[in-house]
DNA sequence: CTGAAAGCGCTTACAG
DNA sequence: CTGAAAGCGCTTACAG
């Protein structure tokens, strides 16, 4: 068992020599006589090339690396889902890294990928330190931002609109009537976090308005619940919360209701990202979204560019995402329903 | 720029062979003067060993195979980091392939990993083909099945006790009062779901209650809904419904509550996994726990013993769980709570 | 179009 | 302990 069949097996089998039956493999010329005969002698024996020695020669192994934290928020495993389907429909396959948000584990695990010999990276929601970043620039491997931008880091990135989602999301609070509005933030380390508490920031200020409250959520439930329920044991208390993302939006609806507040009277909720759970109807959130598939795609081209030697110069991309109106918010203020 | 570093430079740098820069990486004997220099040059170039072309020689890639479907479904993307964290903890790295759950997806998938000549496989609930089987077989790859067993294959699986589970979640409901019980059911297709139907007849039969109905969810949540809708629209209604998994159930709470009926005073409901969102206060779920813990920790031990060689035979652990109540079923009647 | 040969970057017997 | 050499399974100029 485990018996390796090699292209030299095949190539006596049919009579012709080891080259031609890697040219059969690799797509090379070949007449059609010699590619039906290894064909066939390869079938018999059960060949397929080995992709490490291809990889080895070619310097190309095809395995893109793929890192991401936050598992547990929604967004991330359809992002990894769609990120994974159309990198194996290109050939690609990808070699996942988990790691937690602490920054530490990171080190070794680009480390890990460049001698993977990864023919490219996507870092989904994690930082890269400038050390990293330049471990990758100098070994030739392109890396890619995945919801979560760095300024200055020569890193091509994809984003949502971040500042103008978040603008958007508050104002749909201001038109509803609200005045006493918090923000539970993203965690304040990313560049999302402070986009989107920046759009927050500019929405209340356009308005006139004087924010209730900034706290940041560290994009964790406990944390949001936690802010959540000391936004609301106040004498006074906010009229409504914009949350950073949906994973935390939906444990201040979880704390909220608990302490016996209803959602969208008492208190409207708005949340970011527009996963899945967003439409189901315990939590109904109004939401914005993000395209995922949009941003997804994206970053895919990003990347190939980059790998392909197109593309040299570092992109970052934004791209929009409608809010959707659901019920833990008011609409519009005297509008029709 | 991706002037790719070998151990011929270091070699050449530190005034060694390059059979002594292998020896100091690859842990073989070095005398101390020899490794001090090699490290130092290492160091002063950036080497680091290509694995790929270690992989070649020692025919030990250290890349596992992960196949996962459902990701939609909670339980996975926690099984995914947990097996994750595990395998990279054991230096091993994960070449991973996101399927759909129909069948055809995953032959060319597995061929695909084995042209990476990884050194195992874990099929995360995906069944694999008596062909398929063979062809690990024959490559001498492990395979482990993770939640899912597949009678006959020959292949390890680590699963839950699934009829155990079923059937301590049926006497929950029949002790509490209900006769009135419906079962819908995991995919039939899966043994995972033919067991926890058996756990639930099983019991109906020792309680000599009928079964109020038994419909096939496909482990789908639209299925789920749609199924519900339809028992509950019915002249007469169950008055207690098992789901086959966590994520069905949700769909089957959404949906009864949106028909205007109260859970569980009106219909009471147990799922099987105990994902997170089980416990958040918007779906309370009573609900059957798979430790996914252990599960991964068995799938680790299972595969690792089978690439060490040590055990060629076949293993099938099912692990127990405990059921978890919470709001969503009524406890035992007459039980003070 | 085809075969003989070199080489990708390593590990590992083999002598010394 | 160490170096020279063979070889892992391929791809790819190079002649013919």
């Amino acid at each position: 068992m485990g018996a390796k069949i090699t292209s030299l097996q095949v190539a006596k089998m049919a009579g012709v020599s080891q080259s031609a039956v890697s040219r059969v493999f690799s797509g090379a010329s070949a007449s059609p006589a010699t590619t039906k005969k290894v064909k066939k002698a390869a079938k018999q024996l059960g060949y397929r090339p080995n992709v490490l020695a291809r990889a080895m020669i070619t310097g190309k192994s095809r395995i893109i690396g793929l890192i991401v934290a936050y598992l547990d928020n929604q967004f991330y495993p359809e992002a990894l889902e769609r990120l994974s389907n159309a990198l194996q429909a290109q050939g690609y396959h990808i070699l996942i890294f988990t790691v937690s948000n602490s920054t530490d584990g990171i080190e070794n695990v680009v480390q890990d990928l460049l001698d993977y010999q990864v023919d490219g990276i996507i870092a989904a929601s994690v930082s890269m330190s400038s050390g990293l970043t330049e471990l990758c620039v100098k070994a030739g491997i392109p890396v890619v931002l995945f919801n979560r931008g760095q300024p200055g880091s020569g890193l091509s990135a994809v984003t949502s609109a971040n500042i103008k989602g978040a603008t958007m999301a508050t104002q749909a609070l201001i038109d509803a009537g609200h005045t006493r509005i918090a923000h539970i933030a993203g965690w304040e380390g990313s560049l999302t976090g402070r986009d989107r508490r920046q759009g927050f920031e500019d929405a209340m200020a356009g308005a006139g308005l004087t924010p209730f409250a900034i706290i940041d959520g560290m994009y964790k439930r406990n944390v949001a619940a936690a802010t959540a329920r000391q936004l609301m044991a106040g004498e006074t208390r906010p009229d409504a919360i914009f949350a950073g993302n949906d994973h935390m939006a939906f444990a201040v609806m979880d704390e909220i209701r608990q302490m016996g507040f209803s959602i969208p009277d008492d208190v409207a909720i708005i949340g970011y990202d527009d996963v899945p759970l967003a439409s189901w109807p315990a939590y109904d959130l109004t939401t914005v979204r993000q395209p995922v598939n949009r941003m997804v795609e994206a970053t895919i081209d990003t990347l190939m560019s980059a790998i392909d030697g197109q593309d040299t110069y570092t992109q970052t991309i934004e791209i929009e995402g409608p809010l959707i109106q659901r019920g833990s918010s008011k609409p519009l203020k005297g509008s029709p329903l």
